[in-house]
DNA sequence: AAATTACTGTTATTTTAATAACAATGTTAA
DNA sequence: TTAACATTGTTATTAAAATAACAGTAATTT
């Protein structure tokens, strides 16, 4: 649809969307770039970047029809028919992750956790039924699973993510310290907290 | 000591020394740059580059020593007498970053955690113990704890930020939803999920 | 009705990060 | 001994992101 957006509009296209949903809901329907920005504690400038790289356009002296934003922005980053979401390892990582989501109403759905230990598995947390590992491939390819995150501790992640790709896996959200690599068709985002815990400790002690 | 370093480059100094670490595990002494490339994926002119900024050298066709290595990155990430760091809000995400932490690291230490519910209060957590939110302000200036994490619900970010600024905090990781607003002698790393599982399903649903 | 104001949308510039190019040099091979 | 090689360290170039500058325009004020 529209060509490829810039990794981090991208990024800000879904939190603006979690503002003008609480906008919404405040009973508020128009809103200025620079409104949004003061929610974001971001510019003005920026907002308005973003915006007309999404190709819609508020009206002058009124800004930005809040529902008319919301729309368009799931129209970029929403599939129509949903995507299905599978979280890999249930410890306390991966139970706050799927308590994040459970009722966010999202296209994003999660259905399928994974556990190598038995005595979490076959369990429901936060709406979500956890499978052996040993069912994770399979599972992930009937249901058509296009989504992964890993939560595992970093010495089987790696592990993971090769059984991940060979089920037939699309994008992955990394939380175990263990970097990845993945064939270019996996889109791989890592996300981790050691490294970012030890920056704001640099720049703490530098500043 | 030296000058400020980029912000990636910094990132990268973590994942860096985590490597080193496991290396010298193995007993492996010497490292190439394309080594510690592949090992976090990325490639060796980055890695040559990124301990160019740190100013330290290797040896022509040896590599680098890794124990130099590792110090090196510790004179510049870590300050001599450590950084005490709090957690507040003890959900599954808040014990998950206690227990990737537990053991892991001498100069940042987690001293304590908070939480408003009682029933949470008052117990140790990996090594941690956990008090009253009431009592964060004065424990965080007694013990000069300079960092903290947040992790407790969105609704509560903005408030619990706001008390670590006047108890005087310097730096902040933020794992709730909401932005936050600092004062520019605060630095705020925003570190926010949803956003990026949301980021990878737009780049999957891309490509 | 003209000037001013308060916004949007877009282009230009600057800053930051990544990548490429290559010079220097000790090591090995011929 | 000379040529080829493997590796570091650095500068040059490109790419991505953020910021600044500004043009356009409907509403409001004078």
């Amino acid at each position: 649809m529209t060509r490829k957006l810039p990794d981090k509009t991208v990024e800000r296209l879904s939190q603006y969307r979690r503002a003008l949903l609480n906008t919404l809901s405040g009973g508020k329907h128009h809103i200025f770039s620079h409104e949004i920005a003061n929610l974001l504690h971001i510019t003005a400038v920026q907002v308005r970047r973003d915006i007309m790289l999404i190709g819609y356009t508020g009206t002058l002296r009124q800004g930005y029809d809040v529902n008319e934003l919301i729309d368009i922005i799931g129209k970029i980053i929403d599939t129509r028919e949903g995507q299905k979401v599978a979280v890999i390892g249930i410890g306390n990582l991966g139970r706050a992750i799927m308590g994040y989501f459970s009722g966010k109403r999202t296209r994003l759905n999660i259905v399928a956790a994974f556990d190598s230990n038995p005595d979490k598995t076959d369990k429901i947390y936060a709406g979500v039924p956890c499978y052996h590992s040993d069912k994770m491939m399979e599972i992930i390819k009937n249901e058509s699973i296009s989504i992964a995150v890993i939560s595992v501790p970093g010495e089987f992640a790696e592990k993971v993510a090769e059984d991940l790709t060979m089920a037939g896996i699309k994008g992955i959200l990394n939380f175990s310290p263990k970097p990845l690599n993945m064939p270019a068709h996996v889109y791989l985002q890592e996300f981790d907290m050691l490294t970012m815990l030890e920056k704001v400790a640099y720049f703490v002690k530098k500043s």
